[in-house]
DNA sequence: AAGTTATTCTTTGTGCACAATCCGATTCAC
DNA sequence: GTGAATCGGATTGTGCACAAAGAATAACTT
């Protein structure tokens, strides 16, 4: 069937492919060749990538096009600088008024950050440690603050996909737990202290790696991830298949 | 001549009269409409209203059509809860690392602030308020917290037009000066303190106002924001009245 | 041969016409 | 008289064709 995308998923598509890193940095995303690839109209890819220019996930320099961006080691210390200046803030927040429900969601998630962590699971370690950030900055009921924060989970994907030390790019479950502790503890400072430092550890987790030659073959790339999204949203709504 | 408007300053002067609250709250903003008050195509109202509607300055609804926000007290609430988080993290970070010459910068621009306040300058204090907001979020030196800052400053202008209780519109300058001194004392805690403090006390100043019938003439209202955005750029540039 | 200008070709930007959608009013049925 | 359904007017969304701008190449001059 191959249903036509919509404006959605074509700009989720076209997200989700920039933030795994697979697109080489400076890559031109030329619109009429998009619009090839997804199979829909050139107005419809202009639109997705003028989003995306917006947001800063692409470079849209005018009458010369969209590009992948390429961010420097610079760009990468300037993504958790903010983590640390907003996370720092959100953590004060969240441990002035910790509620006993959120305390128990917050020790229930760091079960299972300890626990895929014990059992190796690297990729679910990985996921969890992104989500307890993510999970923080709901405590707050803030949207502002939680758009902010997606925002800068999102760099921060991109920025691993680039400057990963394969070693570590998930968050020290010791440096969780202490922020946990902190923020039960209802300090605030104590808090933020422990927020701006964990941030600050796993900024020296990166490295500036050489931009591995990419398979940077447009219509493959996005022919999977095209695929994986179809998969992805039939599996969610199954009636569909009918 | 009436020079035509390029896309730059269509938005820059949308822009601007949204958040002067000069248009009244869920005023349709018709496309063929603006169009011919602003003498551009449609397709550039078009644009410059997309841009809006995802910096939220607008509410956007597919088919329907783009309308002027009306916030809510909750509404306005929740920005000055956003406002404590970032700046709060803001003030811990500059607080941590404040130099000789930023120091001095601030005394400097508070002794402006004082000056405004004691000469009953109301307009001058307004803007020098805001600025100081301003400024300690550039001390940070980060491109994203300082784009979010500048959101956040643009929604407060946004609701003071709506909610202001006319008699402090602009920020103590008692508050102001101990947030300098935590910041002087390179104590990090305290200025986070002395910052979400001091903008609790301006959000209690807020009065749920009965949104007025305010003029809603969108001519009227557009052509005088047209011809003060025209006056201002060309006394920038004086050289183009050859 | 190197640098500079002219030309061509590709890619993006824009206006226009038409299609799809929505809102409101009128009409019809009960 | 009230409710629902339908039709008309208006507004937004989309594809297409053309215009404009940029990049690459070719030619020409010094």
């Amino acid at each position: 069937m191959m249903a036509a995308l919509d404006d959605q998923s074509l700009y989720e598509v076209l997200s989700g492919t920039l933030l795994s890193g697979r697109l080489g940095a400076g890559t031109k995303l030329g619109e009429q060749r998009l619009a090839g690839i997804f199979g829909v109209s050139r107005e419809r890819v202009r639109k997705a990538l003028h989003r995306l220019g917006h947001e800063r996930l692409i470079e849209v320099f005018p009458n010369r096009g969209a590009f992948v961006v390429n961010p420097s080691l610079q760009d990468a210390r300037q993504v958790y600088e903010a983590r640390r200046i907003v996370e720092g803030g959100i953590a004060w927040r969240v441990a002035e008024s910790l509620t006993r429900e959120q305390q128990s969601q917050l020790r229930r998630h760091f079960a299972s950050e300890e626990h895929a962590h014990h059992h190796v699971n690297r990729a679910e370690s990985i996921r969890l440690s992104g989500a307890f950030h993510i999970l923080l900055a709901e405590m707050t009921g803030n949207d502002f603050v939680m758009r902010q924060m997606q925002e800068l989970v999102s760099r921060t994907s991109m920025l691993v996909a680039l400057f990963e030390d394969d070693s570590a790019t998930c968050c020290g479950i010791d440096e969780h737990e202490s922020i946990l502790l902190a923020l039960e503890s209802h300090d605030p400072a104590r808090a933020t202290h422990a927020m701006t430092g964990h941030l600050s550890l796993i900024e020296t987790r990166l490295r500036p790696r050489v931009t591995g030659a990419r398979d940077s073959d447009l219509e493959t790339i996005f022919s999977a991830a095209i695929d994986s999204y179809a998969a992805q949203t039939t599996e969610l709504t199954p009636e569909n298949s009918l």
